[in-house]
DNA sequence: TTCAGCTGCACAACCGATGGTGCATACTTG
DNA sequence: CAAGTATGCACCATCGGTTGTGCAGCTGAA
């Protein structure tokens, strides 16, 4: 594979007669502010195409400084939610003509400054936080480097920021399934008590029981067991041996405890559960075909890009958080 | 937000009382090839650290021709395969340091071609082309920019292709369907005709039959009816119609196009799929947990880029196609 | 005829890092 | 003590676009 230099600008001035700024300014766009002839830019063009030139964005940044490159980091690719994400970010950057550079972070804080400093040494023009952990320690680095940027989906306090109504979406689900369940007999599954999202949810939960049915639900009703399978299904199963029955309504937290207390749910009789109202604050395809119904939330990845976009875009430069409602898939 | 200077490594060879150059060495990691001694290397880290120096990536690619980034196109993020060989490739470009960026084509060749264009005026190091539905146009692109780059999942002939070997794992899982049920009355659904993993697994699953039964399957056995949901359904009703029962056996292409057939499923009675061997050429959690088995292959995303990237680091500029054969979670 | 004003373009400095080259010192050897 | 060698570092051109500036050449009015 023979090295074979790029066509620059230069190659372009020599076999159109013309000078390297005039083509510069012929093939970024600014001719016309700069009064070159339209013959001129023609002539141009056509030695550029026939030449194959592409500009080299490297040195355009380097003058302008401004790269052309925008970034975000994500706790992880392989994930329905973040995968989303990153599909409406990419569309965003496309209608900007901006290249978008996604990078996940593992939920590592070390692995999130290393990523940001990254991505700031490669001068990207703005930068979206989707889901970090230490969302304030990145907007400083930021601000450092008077890079533009914004939280998605984990709100920080050193910047705008753009999240889910969390709120809002588990008291709807804790609503609906008070009302289609036969009892008052609610549990809340799963999550993390570290976890801004599940903590919001935690407490629509507890407040929606209450206002509902005047009673403070139980310690042992609200099983923020963690993430896992695992740890779902070993929940469950403890309610289970409580009380002897499965309870009237179950909120689980997200698809990945869901899995668990399907796991538990299937070894029961049909029956068993037809009395039982479920929810998942979370989406998947498949839950929607099961041999029962599930209520679910499902998060409106692209209007929160959309609207970090557009808040970045307005150059407001407040710290305000901006709430996006889910999508509400009840049955 | 007042537009700060970054700073450079003049900023610190002034403050450090070194010249321009010693500060690039020291910073670069080049100081000891340049006989600097450590002494002053010492200081100069020191100062850059304290003015939270950063390197700016464009000047240092504009001087070296190398830019730092490793590029990757994907038909989709929102995808299990695809995001997960996203989180692979993310993975390998961390351990060499280099930024990854991956940016989604839609299956569109006019999109791919932009994108690369793209990528290649941003100056990637390397390419990765995923699923591409044109990947020797992109070949060349790369080529006349002299950068190096591979195909993974789907093959090209312009350079080197590390693919899933789905030829064995439809042979695989038709063995396995054939010896698990009851008859050897077993279709195929799902797929494009158009798409090169389909038709090596149509294809596998055409010759095992005819390997296994002795005949080689009717037409209407095998159901290339696309990959919605909804084709999906119609094409297992259509069977069921026709045999007035399920067949004893059914490959479906893909989870997505297994959503319609288990929609169908759903509604017959337990008893009239208990004779019948599911299988899944594709991976979900929830397809585990159904209640009943279905085997599955899962593409070994993993491996596909691991192999991919050690291809391109052997700088064996071959065009051969490397295949990797896919796990199997059968029941 | 003269000069102001406009048109169309070339010149050159600059963005920040890099690495070849070369020059002082310091040190060794005969 | 002279000549040779090693050490440590500064100088400067360079990568490829960008953009402020300036200057020919032409037009048209006085």
């Amino acid at each position: 594979m023979e090295r074979k230099r790029k066509v620059t600008i230069y190659d372009v001035a020599e076999k159109s007669g013309a000078s390297a700024s005039t083509v510069a300014s012929i093939l970024n766009g600014s001719w016309e502010r700069r009064r070159i002839a339209p013959d001129t830019a023609a002539r141009v063009n056509l030695v550029a195409e026939t030449l194959g030139y592409s500009a080299n964005r490297q040195a355009s940044a380097l003058r302008t400084s401004r790269s052309g490159l925008i970034g975000m980091i994500i706790p992880l690719h392989d994930n329905r939610y973040f995968s989303s994400i990153s599909q409406s970010f990419e569309e965003e950057a496309r209608r900007r003509s901006l290249c978008p550079v996604v990078v996940s972070t593992l939920r590592d804080p070390v692995e999130e400054r290393h990523t940001v400093a990254k991505l700031i040494s490669h001068n990207i023009d703005q930068l979206f936080i989707a889901g970090a952990t230490a969302p304030d320690t990145l907007s400083d680095m930021c601000s450092a480097a008077s890079i533009a940027h914004i939280n998605i989906d984990l709100p920080g306090t050193h910047c705008a920021s753009v999240i889910s109504d969390n709120y809002w979406g588990a008291q709807q689900l804790t609503q609906h399934l008070l009302h289609t369940a036969q009892g008052a007999d609610i549990v809340f599954i799963g999550g993390i008590a570290s976890d801004f999202n599940t903590t919001e949810r935690a407490r629509a939960f507890r407040e929606t029981v209450m206002a509902q049915t005047g009673i403070m639900p139980a310690h042992d009703q609200i099983n923020i067991c963690g993430y896992s399978p695992e740890e779902g299904e070993a929940a469950i199963r403890r309610i289970y041996a409580r009380l002897g029955r499965l309870p009237s309504a179950i909120l689980v937290n997200s698809t990945i405890s869901f899995e668990g207390v399907f796991r538990f749910l299937k070894e029961l009789p049909d029956a068993a559960f037809e009395q039982t109202a479920l929810g998942c604050y979370d989406w998947d395809p498949f839950l929607s075909h099961l041999h029962f119904p599930v209520s679910m939330v499902r998060q409106n990845a692209k209007a929160l890009v959309k609207q970090a976009f557009d808040l970045l875009d307005s150059g407001d430069s407040g710290k305000q958080i901006q709430m996006v409602r889910p999508d509400l898939l009840f049955t």
